[in-house]
DNA sequence: TCGATTCTAGACAGAAGTGTCCAGAGGTTG
DNA sequence: CAACCTCTGGACACTTCTGTCTAGAATCGA
């Protein structure tokens, strides 16, 4: 008994529709009968275009590399007048969601978190993006050190990204944190609020807790 | 036949087991099976100690509540002598895993975003931290809307706190970026580039891409 | 129009989770 | 030592997933 009205899904419908359920609700809630369901059509349909839930989720994977990780790299790699205008390429990825998916980049964090194999295609995309960002300070005549620094916050800030994930040691963290904490407290800078901060840094590196 | 040698587990055995798979793994993967394999113990010895799965996952809860915001909220309640030593008391949530579990943080947001009841519980705390980090703010003279402004910046830095959960207009967004990207660039603060900054603020604020 | 190809529905099997029930082991107490 | 309370193991019922198989509907081309 025919009673569904609706035409026939694509491969590219399920994937669509993973997706979806993927920055929503999480990868353990991409079911093959939710999203059967959700699209009016048998579950046994969806073995027609994939080989498996975990090909379905493979793909998911690969859209994700298709799209945020080179979309960043991409503005990264964009000509700049001034480190300001190369910075601000980089700032446009928070703000608009056509460029950079972010529910979609925590979501595949999040999964990353609970599969090695996961994790270590996003690590590498990390690298990549890093060493675009690095490269695009040195451009601007930063030391390579100071580059890959202001790379790393940048990248912080951008995605969120907790520090804990590149197991830095403690005093590598405080020198990162702090250099971020000298910029943070000046707009406009306060001379005596930066120096309030350098004597903290200096006499707290090395101490631990 | 008693084979296993091991004696009687408590109800804080269980609970610090699924804390434990709760941030290796996430919420999904606390299952009472799993559990009492771990803790080479029966699965209905469970039910002894807990009503359901979900009484656990509110113990988990409880715990995350009485540890984490409460933690910061105590931090940022310190006194100090300058809003230096107020940043750095709030600093050490991040430097220090015994003050403020960042995985744990990390696990239970992702949590709050497929469980509506624990989103309403993770956004209350949130509302009161921020509460107290701008409390902070004004105590060192900062005016109340620029308080709140550094005391949000600073919590995004902290726990790595994407902006979209905060549901800002584009405007705001870009406003409060920006406030932190004039920062960003200055350490030492370079002049030129702090006035490129407020120059593009000023000329992109209301722009939608 | 007729045959081949493409896609879907429904039935089936099996794995893994939750929650219930109850016999009984093992301390503790009178 | 006997009764009692506390806790655990194992069997059972039920649900929800994945993946397979097969008949057959729908579509397209010759």
């Amino acid at each position: 008994m025919t009673v569904l009205a609706h035409t026939k899904v694509t491969r590219q419908d399920w994937l669509d529709a993973a997706m979806s359920t993927l920055i929503e609700t999480g990868v353990e809630q991409v079911k093959v009968l939710t999203l059967a369901t959700r699209m009016g059509v048998s579950r046994s349909s969806f073995y027609w275009y994939f080989k498996s839930r975990a090909d379905l989720l493979d793909g998911l994977l690969a859209a994700w590399e298709a799209h945020n990780p080179a979309a960043m790299i991409a503005q990264a790699e964009l000509p700049s007048q001034s480190i300001c205008e190369a910075i601000c390429n980089i700032h446009k990825c928070v703000v608009n969601p056509a460029l950079f998916d972010i529910p979609l980049d925590f979501a595949v964090r999040d999964w990353a978190r609970r599969d090695a194999s996961v994790k270590a295609r996003v690590t590498a995309a990390d690298a990549r993006t890093c060493a675009a960002l690095a490269a695009m300070f040195t451009h601007h005549d930063y030391d390579p050190q100071e580059a890959l620094i202001r790379a790393r916050v940048l990248y912080y800030m951008q995605l969120g990204y907790d520090a804990a994930e590149l197991n830095e040691s403690w005093e590598e963290r405080l020198a990162n944190v702090s250099h971020y904490l000298l910029a943070f407290t000046g707009r406009p800078p306060r001379p005596e609020v930066v120096a309030d901060f350098a004597a903290y840094a200096r006499a707290h590196t090395g101490e631990n807790s």
